[in-house]
DNA sequence: GCTCAGTTGACAATCATTCTCAATCGATTG
DNA sequence: CAATCGATTGAGAATGATTGTCAACTGAGC
């Protein structure tokens, strides 16, 4: 979804902290690979508690911040602003959701994309990214 | 929500509240358009409390929430999933959105509407809504 | 003026998300 | 294996936007 992130992060890189694949990230990032569709993290929480798996919300959050982060998945956000997540394919894309069940498609347009930069050059703006999602009723769904 | 409706819609009933242009809803309307950007519903409260303007916070959603309904302003929501309003034109638009100061521009693209569609179909997905927003820093806001 | 549905506002209640911080983990060295 | 020490965790508190509650208020029509 957002593209050509901000590539200037400000001096201050002496500090990176290492991250140690534990238990629980490793759990969530299962969680989150048995999943087709998007899941907020209370989702993903509940999912892990019913398994057996005892990690805490806190943690739940923390993680996926991490892999969200580092593009490992992708996050939009539900009509009501719920922060949803994703594990996608690395390439850059977008979304075609379905509102009922959430069934999920990775879309790519790389007319939009030229649109894009276009636009951008047009006015004047640099360092852009973009959102689009698609949101519709798919075909199982439909009355 | 959808209680007792009325099996055939005879005339209009249940879903018809006469919305009465109070001097709250003027306030906040006013309020939006002597704006150029987007702001949230606090700023806007804000807003209206220093000027002397006496509404209170849950009016001012309730009158964003009715505007935003009625198409008469656009919402969208920041990175952190804050909603923000904007006092629009009436056609359908997009933005274009300076991250450092919030300067807006609408923008309009018939192949990505036309792209869009043709995506839905492809894949069987019917009634199709989409949210497109751009990010960047408008050329003031350059280093 | 009188009525009544629409409206308001102070405040409580939700709810997702973040913060706090003591306890725990785990890679690494000896 | 044991000691070390910063990274990590989790329970709970705290935050902050948004919504719900409900008694008091407003105003258009009679
Ligand atoms: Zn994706
Ligand atoms: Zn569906
Ligand atoms: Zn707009
Ligand atoms: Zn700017």
């Amino acid at each position: 979804m957002t593209s050509t992130d901000a590539p200037h992060a400000h001096g201050r890189e002496a500090t990176t902290p290492p991250v140690r694949p534990t238990k629980q990230r490793r759990a969530v990032a299962e969680a989150l690979a048995s999943f087709g569709d998007f899941r907020s993290a209370q989702e993903i929480h509940g999912s892990l508690t019913e398994r057996g798996e005892k990690v805490g919300l806190a943690t739940v959050y923390r993680t996926l911040q991490l892999l969200s982060d580092s593009g490992e998945v992708d996050m939009l956000r539900t009509e009501e602003g719920e922060a949803i997540y994703r594990r996608c394919s690395a390439t850059h894309h977008h979304h075609l959701v379905c509102r009922q069940c959430g069934a999920t498609v990775e879309v790519e347009g790389p007319a939009v994309e030229r649109w894009t930069r276009a636009i951008a050059a047009e006015h004047g703006y640099a360092d852009i990214a973009h959102t689009l999602e698609l949101f519709g009723t798919c075909r199982s769904c439909a009355v």
